[in-house]
DNA sequence: TTGAATGCAAAGTTTTTGCAAAAGC
DNA sequence: GCTTTTGCAAAAACTTTGCATTCAA
């Protein structure tokens, strides 16, 4: 993803974001901006140690709680996906139109690979038509053994 | 899935198990037993607790931690996938040769409909090769709105 | 007989919540 | 000023682990 469809993503994430905020009567918060400013600038899934730890070392150290609470208000304003690696902790990405990727996990090492491909997409969609579905987002996990893992096993 | 299917698998997933126990050098044991006999015969997601509290107020009644301890062999053995739920507990699902479907889920009514597409399933495999993985299961998870969910929202 | 499996309770993790203080509108 | 947000710590929810005992091979 280069700069431009990055600031094209990042501009549509606050624009959604002020939007829910003025329909659910909610207030701005300089800890929950700059918690989300990380999260659009790692841009890849985080959880919600990742973001902690990243911001208390800064000028902002929100508390974890504030984090928790922070992604807890995107998703409910759909803003973002939360899922669950077998780590135990959860992770969330940013829902924007041309951000989403699918993942490729290691069953054994828990490694995970980030991919795009837009044949899958088309026949989602296809899947999708025929069951009268409007989509509006997915997920992909595929899990196995990465090359590395496999001779491990193999050994 | 009908009888014979199910048995099928039942009869697959004991070869497997037997097969793995062995390999691992690990016993036989009766609460085991009755918990996968329990998960078979649901056929369903299950999580810990769901077993466990079918299976307490039953003649066998094994403690949780057993059951904990039943899906986790289960996961090593690479016999069942584990998945969350919105409501915090981990899910578990038998994987056994043809038993498997993705999901539409309908974000406003959360009615799930199981679809299969082996033209994904092809390119899911081809990704996998591109990054050197060896897949051993997937989960692929369409959200959006149903017919129905779709015509309500717009009123 | 040896080592694995169990049950219980205690401990560990991740996430949520109560409350007083601070901040936004 | 009224309401939301925050930080902290306590609590909650889920899962794992230590240990003595039981069970399988």
């Amino acid at each position: 993803m280069n700069q431009e469809m990055r600031e094209k993503k990042d501009e549509w994430f606050w624009d959604k974001l002020d939007q829910y905020l003025a329909k659910a009567q909610l207030k701005q918060s300089k800890q929950r901006n700059f918690i989300i400013e990380e999260f659009l600038r790692l841009n890849t899934h985080v959880s919600a140690e990742d973001l902690y730890s990243r911001l208390k070392s800064s000028e902002h150290n929100p508390g974890l709680a504030t984090v928790y609470r922070t992604l807890n208000l995107l998703k409910e304003a759909g803003l973002v996906d939360q899922k669950q690696f077998s780590d135990g902790k959860a992770v969330f990405e940013i829902l924007a139109p041309g951000t989403h990727h699918d993942h490729l996990i290691c069953v054994a090492c828990h490694k995970v690979i980030e991919f795009e491909n837009d044949e899958i997409e088309t026949l989602q969609e296809e899947v999708a038509k025929r069951y009268g579905f409007r989509l509006t987002h997915h997920s992909l996990d595929l899990f196995g053994y990465c090359t590395e893992c496999w001779k491990a096993r193999a050994d």
